[in-house]
DNA sequence: GACGACATGTAAAGAGTTACATGATTAT
DNA sequence: ATAATCATGTAACTCTTTACATGTCGTC
């Protein structure tokens, strides 16, 4: 019965309000997406496994002939998400980052394509912030409901990616300049 | 013949000098795991897949009874490489941080813990940015043959997880200062 | 002799994405 | 009408990790 993140992920939707398959989908985009990404893939089978092991409840919410199923976490799913919530072992980051590798490797290829590389990287992270910026004052919103850490950890997401576009901007000043 | 990403740190990796696959392997551990992670489970067939591809060699060291191949990089690999780290195509840095993801979900869990999880959190990205600082030093001595762009990674290692830490203990000081 | 580093490889399992398939409702 | 959004789900595929299996060499 040992449940993976991308169920706690679930879990701690559900843990807000009640939600649709659907509606888990839009809200992970909307937040958790920078840090830990969910695809209908997962969502669909991860809900059917919650609800047989009694995690969440299904309600059956279909609006005449479109289906709709909305998901409520159990005593026992807010059980299990305070829980794994509450254990603070260490578990590694991981990040995956292709142009980063790319960058890494640059030495094989020309002064100008490094630019163009570091450029696309700065123009990436500087997205992906303003991206969040956007999200943040919508969360402001919830952070009155209760939700303070979301808030927080947009902000993170704000912090960080503005930290690697100066990066990819210093070293562009430092290659563009010297070089 | 479209190569993944796991092929072209190898590729990378093998256009600094020939190596084996347990010396890609250590080399992978001290530079490029932070940001791309590979294990013996890709290297060693994907090593076989690239011979067979004509992008390396392989030329038989083994020492006595001890087996030993060593990879070079071929004309081709070495063209490969570069096309593909020229190529400045946006591609998407994905994180997956457990952690992370239970500081946005600690709404569910008290103040105590709460803090525990930003302590435990802060701790590793410590611990990370320390090793890489130890890492520093080696990489600083190859950087005198031509790899500059390795230790300026290496530093944008140092400098993220630097940054993380100080957003937990600055998360740290608020939460359990206010509260 | 035992331990740690060197060395190669495979098989199975697990995680996650993508493409597909289907259809209803709402807004333009 | 038609496009966008809402809505559910599966199957195939890809990528990656983990565990296993095996054996050598140098050093304490």
């Amino acid at each position: 019965m040992e449940l993976a993140n991308t169920a706690y992920v679930i879990l701690g939707l559900l843990h807000e309000r009640p939600r649709s398959g659907y509606d888990i989908k839009q809200a992970a985009d909307h937040s958790t997406r920078h840090f830990w990404a969910i695809s209908y893939g997962q969502i669909y089978p991860e809900l059917k496994r919650l609800t047989d092991e009694g995690f969440v409840e299904v309600e059956d919410a279909s609006t005449g002939s479109r289906p709709r199923n909305v998901y409520r976490i159990t005593e026992l799913g807010a059980a299990a998400l305070a829980d794994w919530a509450s254990d603070p072992t260490l578990a590694a980051c991981e990040l995956r980052d292709e142009m980063l590798l790319k960058v890494f490797f640059s030495d094989a290829v020309s002064s100008d394509e490094k630019l163009d590389l570091l450029q696309a990287m700065r123009a990436r992270h500087e997205a992906v912030a303003a991206n969040l910026r956007g999200l943040e004052g919508h969360v402001a919103g919830v952070h009155k409901a209760g939700h303070h850490m979301h808030l927080e950890v947009m902000r993170y997401g704000i912090g960080l990616h503005t930290w690697c576009a100066d990066w990819c901007r210093d070293l562009e000043r430092r290659l563009g300049g010297a070089d």
